[in-house]
RNA sequence: GCCUCCGUAGCAUAGUGGUAUUGCGGCGCUCUCGUAAAGCGCAGGUCGCGGGUUCAAAUCCUGCCGGAGGCUCCA
């Protein structure tokens, strides 16, 4: 047989000598900026010679292409760590894979400033002139051993690959040789443009306890062009940044005296988190959920039988008074079974649904703070739903959908479901019930699947008493963050006797199911910072409507219409400074406020507003009555596109 | 906690060895004004904090504090 069959993704068949090469049918096809060729489902080089007996699917990658993206930062890694292995050649390369936006490389023995970025880019250009070719090549063990003899990471990767039965190779460009499987590009010439990002410090294999090595990100297009488009667009994300937002809209600060993860909530910020409140807290008691209001400290003993202390002591505010220790209370879970325990329950009395809007407090790491997204003190919005067995299903998919409720009233739009599993090695994390956890997690996948969520699956991302199903949503620097989370806890009955009284007169243990449904309500507001970039709906808006006096003699009457309008439970202010008409327009529209309107000798006399809507659009003059009709409406109905 | 970057008035900024620039905001006066910045004047700064080098430090060195991005962590 000395032709290989393609089926190509247009449907038709083409015929190709055995040992062709991507690079040659794309010639042949007259196909343009090819990168890599994906053979039945897999990535592979285009200089590699392709040999079958079968009729194989292929399907040509270009830089639109996920592999083919892939395949080109992933060159660009090579030829970025090329250029400092020349310019720093005591430095020792470990691993560069490409990630979601560009690719880095790590590298021990070297320390490096970003003053070095530019000699570091010129040398890069010099590798992209020449245009070398990648060359892959097939390796044993002993050769690779030879040729990283330097280098004990990639010795070390090297065994490791022996040792699973995979093939070894090694890609070469110009004098760089890299231990690496691939796939990679033809050429370092099609590299248009590279951009060196940012610094950072990595752990050998993601491990605290290993060195440290030095990151170096950086981002590559086929096509100059598409760089300075890139950075434009990071340039526009980041004015979205809820910290930047957060002080130029006057919603929160922070204060150094205060102390670090604990930012102060202004006026305007207390007020958009006020709206998040009761909007969470009337909606749970709609669906069933009972408030509670539980001490914000306890002694340390109650996070002893929860487990809690063990697994957490380092990051909780402990302190002595008299001759007990408390805590404040890094979560409610504990504090909310002590009301559950109060008396016994029926299994009629099930499920019980215990909420409490409640603040927390955690010592996280302060390499971990970040504006409101990670802070030290923060309001969750928690609840426990304590169940029979035979409730969990209904119990699950209901939180499920207030979950999905609240994402649409809030207008947030870009998540995905993380079902987040234990790991059966990590033996410090988890609690040591390998049948309750295989058993919760089939059970908690069918409920998932039963109700045809999308979700991505994680290993190791579980909290130690119970898989979770987590809500992902990413902020403007592209950071993954949970939102919300289902929890199921089947170690909790146990340790608290959270038990209940079933139809054979027995005792029986409950199960748990920890939910937050609006998430932490700082973080939640970070994020509708940055999704609106300040241009809050109207029914969270700190202020929904100002009122501008043309003149000082029409302040009184302006004042009475606000306070009509307060009564009714519109938040407005009143701009009664003697500046133009222009200049009070102008930074009311600053201020994202959604209503601008205007108040002077025409709209005295007929009890009137000539209304301005933040987008530009002037709506005329309308009756202060028809108008707080329409806008309270609006308030009601939670409209987010007013 | 670790790596990199940043820190000038309430905010935004100029200033790489000779004690600080400009705009917005604030205050005062004039203007009573119709849909994105009226005019004039005034006040406001231990240049994040401490130590060092120097005749002289916002600027150079060093330690700390705070912020940002990444790593690790995230009940």
């Amino acid at each position: 047989m000395s032709t290989i069959t393609l089926l190509l993704p247009d449907g038709t068949k083409k015929e190709v000598p055995q040992g062709s090469t991507g690079q040659e049918i794309a010639q042949q096809l007259g196909k343009k900026n090819i990168l890599a060729i994906e053979v039945d489902g897999t990535v592979q080089d285009l200089m590699k010679p392709l040999e079958s007996d079968k009729e194989l699917n292929i399907k040509f990658l270009t830089f639109d292409d996920e592999g083919g993206k892939h395949a080109f930062w992933h060159s660009s890694a090579h030829v970025m760590a090329q250029a400092i292995t020349t310019l720093f050649p005591q430095a020792k390369p470990t691993i560069g894979p490409p990630v979601d936006q560009g690719f880095y490389y790590d590298f021990d023995n070297l320390e490096l400033s970003e003053e070095d970025f530019p000699k570091i880019e010129e040398e890069i250009k010099k590798i992209i002139k020449a245009n070398y070719e990648f060359k892959r090549n097939v390796i044993t063990l002993d050769k690779a051993k030879r040729l990283f003899k330097d280098n004990k990471y990639k010795q070390e990767m090297a065994e490791e690959y022996a040792n699973d039965g995979k093939e070894l190779t090694a890609y070469q460009d110009g004098d760089f040789i890299d231990l690496c499987e691939g796939p990679h590009i033809p050429r370092t010439g099609l590299i248009g443009a590279m951009k060196l990002m940012k610094i950072s410090g990595a752990y050998w294999r993601g491990d605290q306890k290993n060195t440290q090595l030095t990151r170096v990100y950086g981002i590559s297009f086929p096509d100059k062009k598409q760089l300075k488009q890139y950075l434009h667009d990071l340039q526009e994300a980041l004015k979205r940044d809820h910290v930047r937002l957060g002080k130029k809209l006057d919603l929160f600060v922070v204060n150094e005296h205060v102390g670090q993860g604990l930012p102060l909530l202004t006026p305007r910020g207390t007020t958009l988190r006020r709206e998040l409140y009761r909007f969470i807290q009337d909606e749970e008691i709609k669906r069933g959920y009972k408030y509670t209001n539980t001490p914000v400290l306890a002694k340390t003993e109650l996070y002893k039988i929860s487990g809690h202390l063990d697994h957490y002591r380092e990051h909780m505010f402990i302190f002595k008074m008299g001759d007990d220790e408390f805590a404040l209370r890094p979560m409610t879970c504990p504090h909310q079974y002590m009301i559950y325990t109060r008396k016994k329950h029926s299994y009629r009395d099930l499920p019980v649904r215990l909420a409490e809007i409640a603040d927390l407090f955690r010592y996280e790491a302060s390499g971990e703070l970040h504006g409101l997204i990670r802070i030290r003190q923060f309001s969750l919005a928690d609840a426990h739903i304590i169940c029979r067995n035979d409730q969990v299903r209904e119990e699950f998919t209901n939180v499920i959908e207030l979950i999905q409720f609240v994402m649409k009233t809030l207008g947030l739009a870009e998540y995905w479901y993380r079902f987040s599993k234990w790991d059966p090695k990590n033996k410090d994390k988890y609690v040591d019930e390998p049948v309750l956890w295989e058993q919760t997690q089939t059970e908690m996948k069918q409920i998932l699947d039963e109700l045809k969520l999308e979700y991505v699956e994680a290993e190791d991302e579980a909290a130690f008493y119970g898989p979770k199903l987590d809500i992902q949503m990413r902020n403007v620097y592209g950071k993954e963050d949970t939102m919300f989370t289902v929890q199921m806890d089947f170690v909790a009955a146990k340790r608290f006797g959270l038990t209940f009284i079933n139809d054979k007169d027995k005792e029986e243990e409950a199960m748990v199911i920890h939910r937050s449904s609006i998430g932490c309500l700082e973080r939640t507001m970070a994020l509708l910072i940055e999704k609106y970039a300040g241009k809050f709906p109207l029914w969270m808006n700190p202020e929904q409507l100002r009122i501008l006096t043309v003149a000082d003699r029409f302040n009184a009457q302006a004042q009475t219409i606000a306070q009509r309008m307060r009564d009714a439970g519109i938040r407005v202010e009143v701009d009664t400074r003697t500046q133009s008409i222009s200049k009070k327009v102008r930074e009311a529209q600053l201020d994202y406020v959604n209503y601008i309107c205007v108040f002077g000798e025409k709209e005295a006399d007929k009890d009137s507003l000539t209304v301005r809507h933040r987008s530009n659009t002037i709506l005329g003059m309308i009756h202060v009555d028809t108008f707080m009709a329409q806008v309270l409406k609006d308030i009601k109905n939670k409209t987010l596109d007013v």
